[in-house]
DNA sequence: TTGATAATGATAATACAATATCATTATCAT
DNA sequence: ATGATAATGATATTGTATTATCATTATCAA
């Protein structure tokens, strides 16, 4: 990925708009209005490009294929409305965790998901 | 699943031994002790029956095959460790999380993970 | 503008966890 | 102990997200 095309601005693009993670044919569908004719490859192809490049950042909840975001929102964590199944950004953290685990456990990491109603369901 | 096998509970067996979630493959690794003929296809039917009869519960971390584990020990979360990726139980719990949410959001639940290292490595 | 070649789009191929198939074996009510 | 049949084990098949292939198209340095 070296030039630059209309494909790869319309999938950056469409994670700009969205302002929120989205799941690989969701880009492509947003991708859609800009490029009619985008194939999934492109999609594909071109997100792994741009996380390798660091552009991306891969969002993964559990028991749900990858979604990708605009990196250098920095460490957030993610709500999933139940009934839309979107997922999105929440940038506050709980604080007290690493005290959460046994004896002799180090804690590095760790990982949040919210569920429930979002604003629009 | 109407008939008490040896398979069935070698499975059972080996969930208690190991007293964290463990993977298909890991269940086969640890009945196999018991029962060295077993096969994995006996291995994902008992898995899922006894999930369905509740006597198991699923436990699914983020880009990670779901685990096993005997359900009944309430609300808890989980803690897996980044050198041997072992998943074991945390009984504890933070509290403010709903607070998280953006205005507008409703939290019902949340799923929390803790990365590190635990004990024995 | 042109030529080298990177990127695309359509689709075939892959990877792999999980399920289905089916002959054989084990369970259990009688 | 016996027979009906549930369960097993070996393995083929499926489902599905992702990747590879390759002819065609688009990009961009010259």
């Amino acid at each position: 990925m070296e030039r630059s095309t209309i494909q790869r601005s319309a999938i950056h693009d469409a994670l700009k708009r969205a302002g929120r993670p989205l799941l690989a044919l969701e880009v492509l569908e947003l991708a859609c209005e800009t490029v009619p004719r985008i194939g999934i490859a492109t999609i594909y192809r071109n997100l792994k490009t741009m996380v390798d490049e660091g552009l991306l950042r891969q969002v993964v909840l559990p028991g749900e294929n990858p979604r990708f975001e605009l990196s250098g929102h920095g460490h957030h964590h993610h709500f999933q409305c139940k009934q839309c199944q979107k997922v999105f950004d929440i940038h506050s953290c709980p604080t007290d965790l690493a005290a959460l685990a046994p004896k002799g456990f180090t804690v590095e990491d760790h990982d949040l998901t919210l569920y429930g109603r979002c604003k629009n369901c």
